[in-house]
DNA sequence: GTTGAAAAGTGCTGCGA
DNA sequence: TCGCAGCACTTTTCAAC
C-alpha cells in the first residue's frame, strides 16, 4: 500500500533548544544557534523544517509599541451570551471588530473573554456602545481596564 | 550648547505601511516590502533602523503553537490582594512562576489579572496551589478556563 | 530623504561520510 | 542522519541625486 516518506515526527531536545532561543528573538542567524548548540547550520535548518511542517512554527510576528502608535488603552472585557448557543454567531461579527485583538471561549461568568486596544477613552466607548453591544446575543459586558503591563512574555519550554 | 543630530522621529504613513505587512510576516523580506510600496530597498532599511531608535519595534518572535508542545490548558487569572500597596512585591513573586504568561495591573474587582499555560489540569492545580496562593499578600484567585481561542492577532493601523 | 548598486553576511541544496 | 562547501538571496552600506 501507499504511504508517505517515513519522516521523524517527534520533537527532542535540540528542536527545544532551537525553539527556545527563536522564540525570544525571531531574527537569530541560524549560524549563531549552530554555534551555540554545537551542530551545524545544516542541522538547524532541517530542524526548523520538520518543526514547520508538524505545524509546531505558525510564524513569525514583529512585536510593537502599541502606545508609540498612539494606541493608549488595553481592556479586558468579560461578555453575557444570552445563550450559549449564540457563540459561533457571536464571534463571527466579533472578529469583524479590529479593535479586538484576542476572544476566547471560557469557563466560569463569561461566555466570552476578549482583549481590546484602543487609541483613548472615547475610542474605547465607541467601541463598546456601538460595535459590541450591537452584536446580536450579547447581554452585556464587563470591563477591565489595564494600568500597567507588568509581564509579557512566551512560555518557557524548560 | 551641545545637541544630538536632527533625526526626523515622527512616523508617517510609510512606515504604517511597513509596520503593517511585518506585523502580520516578520520573515517577509525588505526587497519584496520595497517593490509593493514603490520604493527602494534601502528606504526600508532607513525606516526600519528609525523605528527600533524610537522603540516602536519591540523584537521579533516566533510564534509556536502551545497544544503542539504539551501546553493543552490556557487558564485566565484574577487575583484579589489584601492591600493595593502589595502589587510591586506581588508582581516580584510572580514574575518568578514561568507559567505566567501576561500579568496586568487592572481596574474593577481584581487588583492583578494574569494569564497562564499549564500541560494540564494536574499542572494548573500545582501552579495555582503551591507557587500563586502561596505568594504574601494574595488574598484569593478566580480561574477562567479558555475552551477555545477565537480570535489572536495584532492591532490594524489602518 | 531617497536611490541604485556593490559588499558582506545569511539561507539553502546536494554530495559525501 | 549529519556535516561540509558552493550557490542564491537578502541585508547592509555608501556615494550621488
Amino acid at each position: 500500500m501507499p504511504h508517505k516518506k517515513a519522516q521523524n515526527l517527534e520533537i527532542d531536545n535540540l528542536d527545544i533548544q532551537i525553539l527556545s532561543i527563536l522564540m525570544n528573538n525571531a531574527t537569530t542567524p541560524y549560524t549563531e544557534i549552530a554555534k551555540e548548540l554545537i551542530v551545524s547550520g545544516g542541522t538547524i535548518h532541517v530542524r526548523m523544517k520538520k518543526l514547520e511542517e508538524m505545524g509546531v512554527i505558525k510564524g513569525a510576528s514583529l512585536e510593537v509599541d502599541p502606545q508609540k502608535l498612539g494606541f493608549d488603552i488595553t481592556a479586558f472585557l468579560g461578555i453575557y451570551l444570552e445563550k450559549g448557543s449564540q457563540y459561533n454567531e457571536a464571534v463571527k461579527r466579533l472578529k469583524e471588530v479590529k479593535e479586538i485583538v484576542e476572544l476566547y471561549y471560557t469557563t466560569g461568568s463569561w461566555s466570552i473573554f476578549a482583549k481590546i486596544v484602543c487609541h483613548d477613552t472615547t475610542h474605547l466607548r465607541e467601541v463598546l456602545n456601538e460595535r459590541i453591544q450591537s452584536v446580536p446575543g450579547i447581554q452585556r459586558t464587563e470591563t477591565f481596564i489595564s494600568l500597567e503591563e507588568s509581564v509579557k512574555r512566551q512560555i518557557s519550554l524548560d
